[in-house]
DNA sequence: TCGACTCGCACGTTTGAAGCGT
DNA sequence: AACGCTTCAAACGTGCGAGTCG
């Protein structure tokens, strides 16, 4: 499948708040690799319904690791990036929405056990909020700050597999790092539509495909839901805590160029800066980034970062799939940090006030 | 004035076409 | 002709920071 397209269908106003109106969604799936053409029809009734079950208090994130697997009937789905995912949570997981759509990172990635081998199935995802909040953050943590915008409903990702066989999806993680997070709610590209400063967490949905004919009700008797509290989130336009900032450039390949170690690092950029100011005759320069670097290094702890910094910048320069094999390996590092290094044990992170 | 948001930028990664040798 | 390897450029994914907007 090259691109979902989303035909909202709505009988009220698209968008809800409080109780849920009926509400469908078609989606019709372009396939590209030889499957024939499916129309597809979600029904998501309870799409507003808020995760509050897994709503942890702001403030009381105990430093413990979540565990990664998760059981509906005799179908068990392990989040495969949990250390990743867990490291980003006790700090509170943010993520970038723009406007033509930016990839989650961490994104999820499964490994499913207990499906039947020959049967076709479905996998859905949606993110659906946590809460009726708006948050802002403090400089420290996040707090409630007034009601939240309604849910835009309807906007769910179908993996582009879909739908392949129970054995396909045990045989390998299923990942879906294809995902697009967007503010724009009049978005066509059929990105997940959330609004910023929203909590939110995503929600994987095991579908029978033999039992999807034309409408697949995501709450329906027999679609198996998942969800991993670490996966939570808080959806932003632009980073609000430095430590996630920091774990982001740590981890993701794609930002390499501004780890410690790249030309483009902050203090590599400030020293350009300066130089080039020495050169043209400016004054030193006392910019905010200047000021600010030395508590955005703290904000990660140093044993910490060390291990990141050796333990990734190396090993990802020999990565051959990067979508596999680094996250593996950050994944065997994190269990080999969680092993040595308790979160009690662990040094305490300090919350710094940032600098904005 | 301030916080949220947008946009262009630099940098790194990914991907696929082109070229080359066997 | 077919295959495998290398090179290279375009496309894409990042966070940053200046500017804009309400």
């Amino acid at each position: 499948m090259e691109k979902q397209q989303i035909v909202l269908g709505n009988r009220d106003s698209g968008a809800v708040s409080g109780a849920a109106p009926a509400f469908f969604v078609i989606l019709k799936q372009q396939q590209g690799n030889g499957k024939s053409d499916q129309g597809i029809l979600v029904a998501n009734r309870d799409a507003c319904a808020l995760a509050s079950s897994v709503s942890t208090p702001l403030k009381s994130k105990i430093k413990t690791c979540l565990p990664a697997d998760c059981t509906s009937g005799s179908i068990t789905v392990t989040l495969d990036n949990n250390s990743m995912w867990n490291e980003f949570y006790h700090r509170s997981t943010e993520m970038i929405l723009t406007k033509q759509g930016r990839r989650m990172f961490p994104y999820c990635r499964y490994w499913i056990t207990g499906l039947d081998s020959n049967l076709k199935y479905i996998l859905v995802m949606d993110i659906s909020p946590v809460d009726n909040h708006r948050y802002k953050w403090n400089g420290r943590w996040w707090e409630p700050s007034g009601k939240a915008e309604p849910h835009v409903l309807g906007r769910v990702f179908i993996h582009p597999e879909s739908p392949s066989t129970g054995q396909y999806w045990m045989h390998q993680p299923v990942s879906f790092y294809k995902l697009k997070l967007t503010n724009n709610t009049l978005d066509q590209e059929g990105h997940i539509i959330l609004h910023s400063m929203h909590r939110y967490l995503p929600r994987l949905h095991l579908v029978p495909a033999d039992k999807a004919t034309e409408v697949i009700q995501l709450n329906g008797p027999d679609v198996h839901t998942f969800t991993f509290p670490q996966t939570e989130f808080f959806a932003v336009t632009a980073y609000q805590n430095i430590q996630i900032t920091q774990l982001k450039i740590d981890y993701n390949p794609f930002a390499k160029g501004f780890r410690d170690d790249g030309l483009n690092s902050r203090p590599q950029r400030d020293m350009k800066q300066n130089s080039s100011s020495e050169h043209e005759g400016g004054s030193i320069s006392s910019s905010p980034s200047n000021l600010g670097r030395p508590i955005e290094t703290d904000g990660l702890d140093l044993q910490q970062r060390d291990l990141l910094d050796s333990s990734f910048s190396g090993q990802n320069a020999m990565d051959i799939d990067l979508e596999k094999e680094s996250f593996n390996a950050e994944r065997d590092f994190l269990g080999f940090l969680e092993a040595d290094l308790p979160f009690s044990d662990m040094p305490i992170l300090k919350q710094e006030v940032s600098e904005r």
